[in-house]
Order: structure tokens, then sequence, then C-alpha cells
DNA sequence: CCTAAATGGATAGCGGTACTCTCTACTATC
DNA sequence: GATAGTAGAGAGTACCGCTATCCATTTAGG
């Protein structure tokens, strides 16, 4: 197919097909003729995934960038492919860490076994833990640490899920992406999931009054 | 204390506050003279809470004008002032959506034991819901939704969890702040501890082999 | 009291990102 | 042979979150 078609089926206007092109998120198609092109069913599979980053994910150019590399590098066993795609995925902001936050990371990283725990900031997952518990205590929740381990409790039964859906994909290709889709897309997903879930708990425990007017 | 030791004490530039002033984010000081004003410690904890919106919890200028506003609102019981601030928080992106992702979340909804779901889009938690179902099936992961149970069950744990911790907290006030706070720093956090999980599951079952070659 | 620094207020400009437009030379199709 | 589509590439655009500059006024220090 061509450009045109490529742009009716994923629903991505032309110009930014070859926007796209140009920052390497697409691979060229095959060139017939020095002014035509064609783009197969792999180009229309990337494009999706491109936009499902971008739009779901919150990914920006650099980062899709970043994870399609991650995902086309055809070197690592599986298990250290999924440690890769989790850092290109995941890009901390640039808050500047409380020690006090880092000091929790590597208590409830001790606390799990993990042994290798030397310097927080070296993984971007761990760096984004702590990112996310200087932010609390910059606004006074100094406790929230306290929820890491109810929240592991859950996220265990969330990641064996995980885990079995991306291993029943077919092919080795399949699997990595499914790394990447079930990760991303799913951090969304349960975003919302666990809006529902609140909702629901709160109309069972809260009701409509648990705290006085005013402290 | 005047805009350059808020400055100080917040570690945002005066130009920056001077902006938020104009954007509304903050409230202006006590004018004491035409060109002086106070700022107290309401003014560098709400500021602290912008910047924490806008950081960890990826919050546009009027995302983030929009929360205030709802935290600010002082008429809603404390169930569905949670309502309100999801409904905030929680924007979809703008992918347009798959009928048959529409039905999934409607099925899911109607197991359970929600009744009233006429329109999945009315809610920005459901649509945002629908939103990642739909890419999910763009990509062809068409059995996406069958995570949704078991990510529930986890997040139930998490839920309940964060409803205590909320409740936890002294005045309304406060209550009302934890839920955006715990609300968005707790999605960072879940996100962070999810590829924890993933890793340490990984680890124990995936091993270095599951999967053949090429499919 | 005088001067230097800071302030409130307002307007304009800047840097990054994700496109979108325009152009040229060519090709496919009717 | 007229019309529409195409590859490739540079320029232009729109928005966002600041940042710089200016002004009249005011405060702080010697």
């Amino acid at each position: 197919m061509r450009v045109g078609e490529l742009a009716k089926r994923s629903g991505v206007p032309v110009p930014t097909i070859k926007y796209y092109l140009r920052e390497g998120l697409l691979p060229a198609g095959v060139l017939t003729s020095p002014n035509q092109a064609h783009y197969d069913d792999e180009h229309l599979r990337r494009l999706r995934l491109v936009r499902a980053l971008m739009e779901v994910g919150g990914l920006s150019i650099a980062s899709v960038r970043e994870v399609l590399a991650t995902i086309d590098t055809r070197d690592d066993s599986l298990h250290s492919k999924l440690g890769a795609v989790q850092e290109a995925i995941s890009q901390p902001g640039s808050v500047e860490l409380d020690p006090l936050a880092v000091e929790d990371v590597q208590g409830f990283l001790r606390r799990q076994g993990e042994e290798e725990c030397a310097d927080v900031t070296e993984s971007n997952v761990t760096h984004l833990l702590a990112a996310a518990l200087s932010a609390a205590r910059s606004v006074g929740h100094d406790h929230f640490q306290d929820l890491l381990d109810p929240y592991l409790e859950g996220l265990k039964i969330i990641a064996q899920a995980d885990l079995d859906y991306i291993a029943s994909r077919g092919s080795r290709d399949d699997v990595i992406e499914a790394m990447v889709v079930g990760t991303l897309i799913g951090d969304t997903v349960i975003k919302a999931v666990r809006r529902l879930a609140h909702a629901q708990v709160s109309r069972k425990v809260i009701g409509d009054s648990v705290v006085p007017d005013e402290g």
C-alpha cells in the first residue's frame, strides 16, 4: 500500500506519517520508484503502536523512539528485555529527591529481599518511586511510604496476571510488544479501575460522613 | 512573607509564582500597600501542591486549576467530593472509542453490580478505561479486557489501603487534599511498584526462557 | 535621608514539542 | 494528457509553560 492508504487505515494524516518517517518512528517503505514506496501491514502495526504509546501512554516522540529501539534490539533474554522496556517507558520527572524518600525506597527494597540497591537513581523505576515519595513529603505526606506494602500486595496479583498475559502471546515479537502495550496501557487501565474501586469502597465504607466539619 | 521568601521556601522562581498568580493557581496575597502583599503558609502549601500535581501527576495548568476549583468547592459530601476529584484528575485523551471496547467496559461494570451505566463517556473514569481498551484493540490486543477482573482483585486491596490512608487524616481539608495527593501520587507509586513486581515475578516465573525464537 | 534592592502588576518574548504547510520533481491512473 | 497522488525536505504554526523586561512604588540598610 502507499502512504495514502496507510493514512486511511490508521486514521493518521499523511503529513504526520511523513513526519514520523523523518523522526525515525516508522521505517521507510520499499522504494519502487524515486517517488513511490510500498508499505505493508508491519508498517500499519507499528504506526498504531506509536499512536497508542503517545495517546494512552503519554510518551513523547523521543521516548517512543527509545522504546522502539529497545523493542527492536534483539540480543537480550526476555527477562532483561522486560527490564529494558520498563526503563524506557519510566522516565522520571525532574523532581529533586528528598533523602528521606530515598531511604524509604531503600528500606522497601531491602524488605523485599532486593540486595543490590546501591543507588536508587540508577534505575528509572526506583528513581520514579523515590520522586513520587519526595513529592508526597513536599506536600506534607510523610507517611505515604506506609502504603508501599499494601500496594505491593495488590500489585503482586496484578503482576502475575500481567506476566500470564504476556506469556500467552505467540511469537517472541508478540511477547515483547505485549510487554510494552501491557505495561503502558495497563497503567492507564489500572488508573481507571483504581478509581472505580475507590468509588466502590467509598460507597461501602465512608458512606457519607466520616470526618467532622473542620479541624 | 513576601514573594521572595515564598520563592526561596518553595524552590519556585519568583517569575513563575507571578505567573501562577496570574493564571489563578494561587490566590493573591493580602495587599498592605499598592505594591506590597503578604503570603502565608497556606500559600506555600498550595504552591507545593500545584507543583506536585504538575511534576508527579503530569497535570496541565488547566487541569490543576480545575482540580483546585474542585478542592475549594465546599458543598459536597466526602463521597461525592471524591468522585468530583477523580473526574478532575482523569482527563481522557482524544482516542476515538472502539464500540467493542465500550461493550467490554459496560460488561465489566455490570459484572460489578453497577446498574447505572447508560453512557460510558459520561464519566471521565469510564471513558479513560474505554479509551485504554480501545487502544489495546487497535494494536491487536483484543483480549486485554480479560485482565480487568484480576486487576480489580488487586486494586480492591489497594483501594482499601487508600481509603484508610485518606480517612486517617485530621481535618476535612486534609482529607480532601489527601484524595488528590493520594490518588495522583499513588498512581505514580503504583506504576513504579508494579514494575518492581513485574521484575520480581519475572525472575521467579519466566526465568530466562519461555517462548521459542520466532513465531 | 539617600540609595540599592525588592515588589506588584502588566506585556512581550522564548524554547520546546508535535505537528502542518508548502514546494519540487516525479509517477500512477483514468 | 489532465488529474491526483507521492517522496522528500525545509519552513511555518499553535500551544504550553515559563522567562525577561519594564514601570512606579516601597522597603531595607547605612
